[in-house]
DNA sequence: CTGAAAGCGCTTACAG
DNA sequence: CTGAAAGCGCTTACAG
């Protein structure tokens, strides 16, 4: 039982026929006689051979794998999306390897180099956040791989990158929030998480501003807190908020940039005495399994990341040359109601 | 720029060399003349020239391709295996792919027959839960792929599976839980999670026994709730048992099976109007990344997935054949708190 | 320093 | 129905 394994030679050997009987028997080839097959089919099985997939695609072309490139899969929404994208592979035939984002725009040595030498039958690649200076690298690396795989972009896909794609624009998706909220009377909504240098495709302050000038309200600068996305960065986010203000100024809706940032929020506000959502209304994004159970549970917008992995799949399977807008939608929980009265102050 | 890429022979072809001499520079050999190799250099990266590592691994025998196979991602535990596991994996040069557990148990056609046609560098098993018929199918599967590919087991391992492993038991844990809140002054101790028919090395109640069993405090049968591992597990599995018991017996204090199905109990709890951790303390597993914002922050086990990923990875790649225990600690949290001061019942 | 040739483990026309 | 041979895209002795 050496780690090597049995080849197609050690088969046709001890079945006493020649190797391109045995591939015939593999594939289930029909011109096989009756006696030769069971005869070859006792080696395989007795040996427990099964034939190199590797080599296999030296003729065939084909690796059976497709690549995903993900910002970083703690983070559960890459999960969500891994998750749909190998549950469509599987479904399909194909397993599907990490890259991490570096591999796409490392500058040192070849950028794209490995994922091109790994010569898969696809890759998916999520683009989110995307700092100024790796733009181009990343439209650069895209290109070359392209020349050796079929490419299929997902997330916040900048309008200038001509990929088959399945694109969410934050920017719209934060207006209807921003409306939905007016609608609920708010009229000191804060927007806390992304970044000022941010391409246009996330900058949820765009669609921010859009809400608010159609309802004319006026964009008060204070109330737009730049941070990351974690939950700490929430937390971090919201305290500096509030300090910053006269509690008769704090906000009374807060739209953070995912749930994790929303549960920061939310525990900030809490230290400072206020209920969420008697006080305070807060709408996360993305709809994380632990959303239904924070307290109050958390009003947030599912992107329906699992289903985007699995289409991103069958784009890149079928060869589709499209560009789709991907899904998304309200989860009304208890974190979220309509703006207080307004009271004294204390 | 077709899809298939450029080959040897056209940068060969196109430098005036021979094939040799292009995989010469490729692998930076010193032998070749400097004139040749700018010369040679020059053709492969005006054509962005990536060469198949497929085709390589035809002569080294190696596709610098990793698996793991997780029972499922979207369980954020796994996905921090998963992240440890590729980190270690890309920084040693090698990327991973996944595999559905299916793809080691499926009784439809030959088990592990995907995986070992990958011809991958190794593979990480995780094992956990594992319903009994499927557990002889287990041990064929992996001795079969131990023929083409180096396996390392982790999870709850068993312990008749003689495969290098990291391996924690449950069992092992549930009894330390069990003992610090009997030193909290705990007496009714309910178990929430899991299923009857798993293995010892699953079967929490075996430690959550032996540990009630040392202090004198008699198991009660109904403290002992079977579930599965969502939220909504857990939240109906608390219901169960605070509906089965006078309030004058509800447990003050609950093991879950892991952080989801705590935040189910304490879901269910509050409901009740019991108060956590005043009236009942909670204990989870995993420390997620949302325990620390739950209402009151959550008191769990950290497992170190991440970091058991990436040693996983470690003993692949450096052949070592030993088996480890992973490592865990309590992570204190508000959720978890002396035992309740008997009261008069209402 | 460089090239011709064999080999990695398969598949697939092409003969017979 | 079956086998000998060429080919997939590389690497690596072996010559020169």
């Amino acid at each position: 039982m050496s780690r090597s394994g049995y080849t197609i030679y050690d088969i046709a050997a001890e079945a006493g026929v020649s190797i391109a009987t045995v591939s015939r028997v593999l594939k289930g080839d029909s011109s096989v006689s009756e006696k030769t097959r069971l005869k070859v089919q006792e080696v395989i099985s007795r040996r427990n051979y099964r034939p190199s997939s590797i080599a296999r695609g030296m003729t065939s072309k084909t690796t059976h794998t497709l690549g995903i490139v993900l910002p970083k899969l703690l983070n559960p929404n890459y999960a969500m999306i891994f998750t749909g994208a190998s549950d469509g592979a599987w479904a399909a035939g194909y397993s599907v390897s990490l890259f991490p984002w570096r591999s796409i725009t490392d500058q040192e040595g070849n950028p794209a180099l490995l994922l091109a030498e790994r010569r898969l039958d696809g890759v998916i690649v999520c683009v989110e956040y995307l700092p100024p200076h790796q733009q181009e690298l990343l439209g650069r690396s895209l290109g070359e791989l392209r020349q050796y795989m079929p490419v299929v972009l997902i997330g916040c896909v900048p309008a200038d990158l001509d990929y088959p794609a399945i694109s969410y624009n934050m920017a719209e998706i934060t207006q209807g929030i921003v409306e939905e909220l007016i609608r609920l009377g708010h009229e000191r909504i804060a927007l806390i998480g992304g970044m000022e240098e941010d391409r246009d495709e996330l900058r949820r302050d765009i669609g921010y501003r859009q809400g608010l000038e159609a309802a004319h309200l006026p964009f008060v600068d204070s109330y737009r807190v730049w941070c990351g996305g974690t939950a700490e960065d929430g937390e971090a986010a919201m305290d500096r908020l509030l300090s910053s203000l006269l509690p008769s100024h704090w906000p009374t809706a807060v739209i953070a940039l995912n749930d994790m940032v929303a549960m920061g929020c939310m525990a900030a506000a809490r230290r400072r005495g206020l209920q969420v959502p008697e006080d305070l209304s807060v709408v996360g994004c993305g709809n994380l399994f632990c959303a239904p159970y924070l307290v109050p549970p958390l009003t947030s917008i599912d992107t329906h990341q699992q289903q985007l992995g699995r289409r991103a799949v069958e784009l890149l399977l079928s060869g589709e040359k499209r560009r789709e807008d991907a899904r998304w939608e309200w989860v009304r929980r208890d974190s979220c109601g309509p703006a207080p009265l307004p009271k004294e102050k204390t």
